[in-house]
DNA sequence: TCAAAAGTGTTATCCTTACACCCATGT
DNA sequence: ACATGGGTGTAAGGATAACACTTTTGA
């Protein structure tokens, strides 16, 4: 009782978001934290006497809970805000008043593989954030979203500073949409008090109304909804500077195939012969003569991505000719 | 002596990469560490106790150390390899067998002010990366350094993959210069143990020939000339798609002074007119009517940017129209 | 009058965008 | 034959790159 306390100590999270694309779905890896009733990313405590680095640390855990072995890793972010730290809880052996931070990483892997781990699923990040996918036109789940922007903007003195922040982020009043701005989305959402973990980081219990519930998606453990959106952000943006989104594909693709991906990650519906004209004048994927049969119409040729040009010349991504509907 | 050793603790270093223009040239803020001959980042420690945000933090110990106040500020990367990691010393309540974290902001400053500290002083970044300079061709500093990555290159077995990625990284064999790469130039040095860094990081003492010394740049304490490099890629990257050259400029200022800060970070030279038309098309600043007389010739008259743009709608960077010489 | 730096015109080329149409297969 | 998706041609418009020249000041 007496005993002075220990000066407050520093744990380490590591978070995974591993990212596959299935069926034309980008789908993210998540693991039911123990005891808890949410969904999280795979995570675990980083070891400052064992592990070498921090990426060799979450290439283990990611093994250990769910079994999969991942190819392409890379950090994101590293949070370490007060009031938005994970409750890590009894995982490990952190001390209950430790300040948890938490450092991101993204993860890509060339199918949904199974992971063979009971408490592991594949899930369409769009469970997350319903309001991300323009690949059919404006998502329903905007004038939700929009109406509670609005009604949050004008309760402050700051309305119009508000008003100009959802505008740009949520594409309002014809302004164009920026498919990479998931994190600031999200964090304005959060801000707003529209996602339930801002409600619960409140210390609160209210549910958030139903329709706004569905519009804005479903809360994750801890503070991994936001590690996920700066992980969407971040893909979204490499993409087009980088050939990242072969991480994604298997070793023989179809340039439609290709396309759905690429459209599934960034969430805008692309203009097929620019892209494939796109792809030409790159030179990053070569024909392989074989057909896949399997595309319901006319068989498609099978190409494969010249990963030998990684280490020849400079290489780009994909630039995304917008498709206007 | 039979007490168990407590489990292996974690410290969290923040360091900051304070960037000004002045003259032409891109400058960065060093302080001396206490009982260190090197040159550092302005540094300290993270108080989980006290700090609510890393960014607080960071604001705080810079101003302290400096008695500078930061303007714009983001996270770099959190570096935490073994063996590389800070030797805080005896520098806060770091206890002496932590493991130390070291998480990199960026900031910029409008001028190189001065900082009114002892200790710390605004260095030009070319003194710590001589090579990255392309502003008056290529430099001479690469000769040196490409002869000495060949022989590093031809000694193991797998030279061509050491070649290719020495050839990528510093334009060697005609390939594209490409500014950005600074961390990868940087981290190519280390591995091949041409930077003082890595010989001191294995132990050793040995000193790096005079020729080599002066052409790969001045050593800096613990890690922080790899945090350098990635903030200065962060920086170069970043200008074309954000305008964040404004948060270097004064409040008013002439298009060539302008296109001599841009050509100042991204270490190249641009060509003037195509500089200007794209500044028009993309109507980031205004004229003010106003005149610049000291510039020797004829007078130049002053812009500003137009910060309100930045709440109107989405607001890319500058495009860097090069200059082949 | 000349050096120094500011500021402008113009063209060829390439890339992007936006059209719509033909092809090969399974049912 | 027709539905389904695969795959292609081409022209307009805009952005970029490359060329050199005129203007205004101070010394």
């Amino acid at each position: 009782m007496n005993r002075p306390l220990p000066p407050p100590s520093v744990v380490i999270g590591l978070s995974a978001v591993v990212v596959a694309v299935q069926e034309g779905e980008a789908m993210v890896l998540t693991v039911r934290p123990p005891g808890s009733e949410l969904e999280g990313l795979p995570f675990g405590p980083f070891d400052p006497g064992g592990h070498r680095t921090f990426e060799l640390a979450t290439r283990a855990f990611v093994t250990e809970q769910t079994r999969f072995n991942l190819g392409f890793v890379e950090q994101l972010y590293t949070f370490g805000d007060k009031g938005r730290d994970a409750p890590l809880a009894d995982m490990g052996a952190a001390a209950p008043a430790a300040r948890v931070i938490s450092v991101g990483y993204l993860a890509l892997a060339p199918a949904a593989i199974d992971t063979h781990a009971r408490d592991s699923q594949w899930r369409p990040w769009s469970r997350y954030f319903p309001y991300e996918d323009w690949r059919d036109g404006r998502p329903e789940a905007l004038s939700p979203i929009e109406a509670a922007l609005r009604r949050w903007a004008g309760r402050g003195s700051d309305a119009p500073q508000r008003i100009a922040r959802a505008r740009l982020a949520f594409a309002l009043d014809g302004a164009p949409w920026n498919e990479e701005r998931v994190l600031e989305r999200y964090e304005l959402l959060y801000e707003a008090g529209l996602v339930q973990e801002a409600i619960r980081d409140r210390g609160e219990t209210t549910l958030l109304p139903e329709n706004l519930a569905a519009a804005v998606g479903a809360e994750m453990f801890s503070d991994h909804r936001r590690i996920l959106a700066t992980a969407v952000s971040r893909l979204r943006g490499k993409i087009k500077y980088r050939p990242v989104i072969f991480e994604l594909m298997p070793e023989a693709f179809t340039l439609s195939a290709l396309q759905r991906a690429v459209e599934a990650v960034a969430g805008v519906p692309l203009h097929k012969q620019n892209f494939r004209r796109a792809l030409e004048r790159a030179d990053l994927v070569e024909g392989l003569g074989r057909m896949d049969a399997d595309t319901g119409g006319r068989p498609a040729e099978l190409f494969r991505f010249r990963r030998e040009l990684l280490s020849a010349r400079p290489v780009s991504g994909l630039s995304l000719p917008l498709l206007r509907e």
